[in-house]
DNA sequence: ATCGGCTCGCGCAA
DNA sequence: TGCGCGAAGCCGAT
């Protein structure tokens, strides 16, 4: 495995004992590099190999929605480590504590950890690194070119991004070695995870519902893949921006927890037959869109406020604070759906339902959302409330980025000015009536 | 249906 | 310093 995928955290001398894979990102098992890394280290060091996850009691808003998907993904996480011999530990509590204190009851050695963007992660992991004296590793297991080999700074624009990433891809979209069982034995008693009475623990909201049309875990995630390159791959290019064809891959929740690695998708999609035009549509989203969402969120430290957007967007954005809004809506009011905009109601309705709503909405749901309430400030943070609450992938840097798209004009540029929006790029019930047939989604949602 | 104008700033060529 | 062009558009003219 190439050594630039891993950074260090941590500096020490390696203790005795065993290395340990605090998995957090990417909760899967296969084509995972930051548990493949843990191993090699282990080998080498003749040592026992575990992972670690801690759940925390509440996360970010999270609901019992994506706890349920978490939990059923990393129960069989659990079982397809145990097959390598590789015991799965679930801590539950503040992260930084009891990490520290697993560390410290099993002695371990060598501590390995994904590497994720997100504000909440990186506190999480400074405060493991302030309490330990062990080398601490992070290995970036989520995007297929490391996040900080790709770009040494926040990108401009997808077109500023793309050229550095494909320069690198060659090098790094190789194939993942197999996880191999693990010969040195964990030497304590190893305790069976009672999953349901975890779930029963949990002190989430449990008013936003669990979904049925999407299995979780990483074999329903490659089902998925292989339903996708199958059967949808052929049309993507013309299909994915119409809500009523089912044209996306679906595979962004899987994604979001790790369940599967975007690197083993990439590499299916490659190797399938089809259309250069269609594959390039999907790996341009996979590839480019979805590691600039990284980079924004790695070298923003605003990544969900207001003073993350570039400055010609601040700029024009304040200029028209004082315009008229002809809609005023309130957090309750759109969360329910009470808006006049039959389609914006079939959309935020759609991601209530089903916690996923169609990729094009999503910009119309935001930017309407900016157009109907009082400030910036109010849309973004609107905007984000709903998507973590209801999207089976929010919380994620592809969200982020996407309500800031939508609402700051980040990654995209000035267009010709207009009330609310200033330069922010525009998006109108007519442009979507030209795009797709409105009254057949609204039918479609309602008979969900 | 299709086209041009609208607008900003990065990155590269000169 | 100039120039081409970009993550998904809109609008009005033809």
């Amino acid at each position: 495995m190439k050594k630039e995928r891993v950074r260090r955290l941590k500096e020490r001398p390696p203790k005795p004992g065993p290395v340990v894979y605090w998995m957090s990102r990417d909760q899967r098992a296969d084509d995972n590099w930051a548990l493949l890394f843990s191993q090699e280290l282990a080998f080498q060091r003749k040592s026992p190999l575990a992972v670690v996850f801690c759940l925390a009691p509440q996360f970010l808003g999270a609901t019992i929605r994506q706890y349920g998907f978490m939990l059923k993904g990393l129960k069989e996480t659990e079982k397809n480590l145990k097959d390598k011999n590789i015991p799965f530990f679930l801590l539950r509590g503040s992260p930084p504590e009891e990490i520290h204190r697993f560390i410290a009851q099993n002695k371990v050695g060598i501590l390995v950890t994904d590497f994720d963007p997100l504000r909440i992660k990186k506190t999480w992991k400074k405060g493991v690194a302030d309490k330990i004296t062990i080398p601490f590793y992070e290995v970036d297991a989520h995007n297929i070119v490391p996040c900080w080999l790709a770009s040494p700074k926040l990108e401009f624009a997808a077109y500023t991004f793309r050229p550095k990433l494909k320069r690198r891809l060659t090098e790094f979209l190789d194939e993942f070695p197999k996880l191999k069982k693990h010969s040195f034995p964990w030497k304590e008693k190893i305790r069976e995870i009672d999953w349901n009475e975890i779930k029963k623990d949990l002190k989430v909201d449990g008013n936003v519902k669990e979904v049925e049309w999407i299995m979780p875990g990483s074999m329903a995630a490659k089902q998925m893949l292989e339903h996708f390159i199958g059967k949808k791959l052929s049309s993507y290019d013309s299909k994915r921006n119409d809500p009523n064809q089912l044209g996306q891959s679906n595979l962004s929740p899987y994604l979001h927890f790790g369940q599967i690695s975007a690197q083993r998708i990439a590499l299916e999609v490659k190797k399938a037959k089809g259309h250069e035009k269609d594959k390039e549509a999907y790996l341009e989203e996979l590839l480019v869109r979805r590691e600039l969402s990284d980079n924004f969120c790695f070298h923003n430290k605003d990544y969900d406020n207001f003073r993350g957007f570039p400055d010609w967007a601040k700029k024009t954005l304040d200029e028209h604070r004082k315009d008229k809004r002809e809609f005023l809506y309130s957090l309750q009011q759109f969360e329910t759906a009470q808006t006049h905009d039959d389609l914006w109601n079939a959309a935020q309705m759609e991601m209530v339902k089903t916690g996923k709503m169609h990729g094009y909405m999503r910009m119309y749901w935001a930017k309407k959302i900016l157009e109907w309430t009082r400030s910036p400030e109010e849309a973004l943070k609107i905007a984000i409330i709903l998507n973590d609450r209801y999207e089976l992938d929010g919380r994620d840097p592809n969200g982020y980025v996407g309500v800031a798209w939508s609402i700051g004009g980040v990654h995209d540029r000035a267009w010709f000015p207009r009330p609310v929006f200033g330069k922010i790029r525009f998006m109108s019930y007519k442009g979507a009536q030209s795009k797709f047939d409105i009254q057949a989604y609204i039918f479609k949602i309602n008979n969900l």
